[in-house]
DNA sequence: ATCTTGACATTCCCTTCTGGAAGGTGGACC
DNA sequence: GGTCCACCTTCCAGAAGGGAATGTCAAGAT
């Protein structure tokens, strides 16, 4: 009956799994590190996420498998079906964004910490994403687009880290939420 | 043996529970409408999730169950063990964030989209963070703690503002990644 | 007084995601 | 030619997410 789940349809993941398809084939090690450097910072993946759904991705012919080589190393081709599957999942309104920060959850519930402890997790936090930013600004972008998603990455550390030195530089004084930058 | 998974550890959607039941006693449905309100957006929870930790958190002597009142509502109260499992929660290291961000794997591929398409994806991104914004802004904080994570809050949606204005005014002149603001 | 409607509160089930252990393989170095 | 270690994939158990389904009471309509 009609309004049923599409059997074609594809979650984020295998639809970037066929984007970095799209251009040769790949095994799933290479796909892991190739996200790994870079867009895994806004879509995680793990090993065993990834070969799941090159499976269902080879199930639906979408992708197909090649000889196993050396070591298992098997390679994954993008089949035809697979690019039109895929340029239609790109045409998509992409979803909402999701956010999980547990530094937030422990500093909405602030007053139940002394303010040293509060403080070192800010500062540690601070810490994580100006090293992040520095190795952001190390980076040159293969193209526009993914130089558009690194922007987007220096963008957010830098606001973070801003937000993180208003807090601590005025840490009962001023009204939270007021000028949290400027120059 | 040493080193095993203390059966005490709690997680973050645990943790935030016991937090918010600490001022009183609440329902799954309160709990739910209390996280919705604030925290929700950098740590979401649905209905499920919340009932199935209360359950596990009751289990764990954590918290009590209430007589069940009118149309299944049911009250539960933290006890003496849920108040220094949560104390104890609060005072570590919170862990990594997580972003789970569609809009940036559409854009990582944007090579295979044409420029009107995905400038209406940013657009409508762009409108979403807006409205956010703005309903931030009408928000007064309860205490120093929830405005911190308020003005988290503010200061992500206008980042990310920026950064939509950044890449739809210079959509393929400037070099990615440099100068994103300037006053 | 009974019926209808709709918001309320929880449960259930299926999919997605995470993490780590297990296992087989080949290259490099001795 | 033996030993070791990095490589590459699979497997499994469990946590989390999304949303439909179920049941319940309140309030207004008849």
């Amino acid at each position: 009956m009609p309004g049923e789940k599409s059997p074609g349809e594809l979650n984020a993941t295998q639809g970037s799994l066929l984007g970095f398809l799209f251009d040769g084939p790949k095994t799933g090690w290479d796909l892991l590190h190739e996200i790994e450097g870079g867009l895994s910072r806004f879509w995680n993946v793990t090993p065993s996420h990834v070969y799941r759904e090159l499976r269902t991705l080879q199930d639906r012919r979408l992708v197909t498998a090649g000889r196993t080589g050396v070591r298992d190393r098997r390679p994954f081709t993008i089949t035809a079906a697979g690019k039109k599957a895929f340029k239609q999942w790109i045409a998509q309104e992409p979803g909402p964004e999701q956010i999980r920060n547990p530094l937030l959850i422990t500093l909405w519930f602030g007053r139940h910490l002394d303010e040293g402890t509060l403080a070192k997790f800010l500062d540690s936090n601070r810490k994580v994403h100006a090293e992040r930013l520095r190795h952001y600004t190390g980076i040159t972008a293969g193209d526009e687009h993914t130089g558009a998603v690194l922007a987007f990455g220096i963008a957010y550390e830098k606001a973070v880290i801003a937000w993180i030195d208003d807090l601590t530089s005025s840490p009962r004084t001023a009204p939270v939420g007021a000028g949290t930058r400027h120059g």
